[in-house]
DNA sequence: ACTCTATGATACAATAATGTCTCATAAATA
DNA sequence: TATTTATGAGACATTATTGTATCATAGAGT
């Protein structure tokens, strides 16, 4: 007993599916839209979120502990600073969509604590990690830590949109964005 | 005779400005909203633009036109195709913001057609440059060019963040974003 | 098979934004 | 100064979206 009706569980998800899948679209989205593109009822919607700014936090939460979920394996295999950043490319690419998702609606999503604080928690372990690699003599000690991470979202970016608009392999993005970061464009 | 009345041109100008500042901030911002930001009145508004979606468009053609514009004399100066990226980067970074308020709008302004060819025509000049870069020595020729246009948009938009959020100098940003270009972040 | 419970459809109120129109007024032009 | 012209304020209709409530029904759980 206690547990969740089969159809309940059924619903939500395909109303999380169709939200990312729309709002990565059009930030502007309508709920009777992703309604329909989750073959649900509007009702439906309401009765599983309590507003449209309820839903985007879920949906923001989501694909961040999605992406948390991935990154820490890898963390766990006490790799070179270097070698860590290179398979969390790996492993973060696949599901770049939820990431640059987050960024179209981080002006909604940015106002939920529980959105900032996963957030800024991952933005401290990829500073302490690039700190790390200054360290060990892979980065340069010259650039500023936030320039890296900064530099290091707009190439996970990158990544995603060539996969997006040329067809580009997940793991082809991975690599073309290790290479990029580490040393740059020149022959 | 026939010359426009100085009301006119002021009150266009205020909306042009005050529109790219709501809504680079929120793409959703109302045209309420940016009439009050430009100290004008809703109606005027209307006198001005048929309506959002062509305020839109003009705003979005404005940034690609002051863009060009500052490209341009660069051009001229038939210097390397690395020195041109450079140049590029430093003529660019200043307007920044222009440039991400067109990422922010683009959903609207790629349906106009005028938007899109003016866009089309940058990215061909930027793909040319790269390929010029690598007959020339400078640019890693197994990198396919989509790639490094696709960076060096990031790039950009890596400068402009580190402008707004730690207020960094423009001049600052674009030696950051050349180095890490054609370096990397490697010590 | 029987009982709940989630669902879709629909109607509904509330709100907010867009777009049009008018009119007195203030500011530019000549 | 006289005349034209853009303006702000506001009323107004229209439309779209959000959010609530109801109800018969289909499909879960047992």
């Amino acid at each position: 007993m206690s547990t969740q009706d089969a159809r309940s569980v059924r619903s939500r998800q395909a109303l999380l599916d169709a939200g990312i899948e729309l709002l990565l679209r059009n930030p502007a989205a309508t709920l009777s839209e992703i309604a329909a593109h989750a073959n649900v009822g509007r009702a439906t919607l309401y009765r599983q979120f309590e507003s449209k700014e309820q839903l985007i936090q879920e949906l923001a939460i989501e694909s961040l502990e999605m992406t948390s979920a991935v990154i820490a394996p890898v963390k766990n295999r006490k790799l070179s600073a270097k070698a860590t950043l290179e398979e969390i490319f790996k492993a973060v690419m696949p599901l770049a969509d939820k990431y640059h998702f987050l960024l179209s609606i981080w002006n909604i999503a940015e106002k939920d604590d529980e959105v900032i604080a996963i957030y800024n928690q991952q933005l401290t372990e990829l500073a302490s990690l690039i700190e790390r690699g200054k360290k060990e003599g892979t980065i340069n000690k010259n650039l500023d830590t936030s320039w890296i991470v900064c530099v290091i979202d707009s190439l996970i970016y990158s990544g995603w949109w060539m996969m997006g608009n040329t067809g580009m392999s997940a793991a082809n993005a991975s690599a073309h964005s290790i290479e990029t970061l580490f040393a740059g464009i020149s022959k």
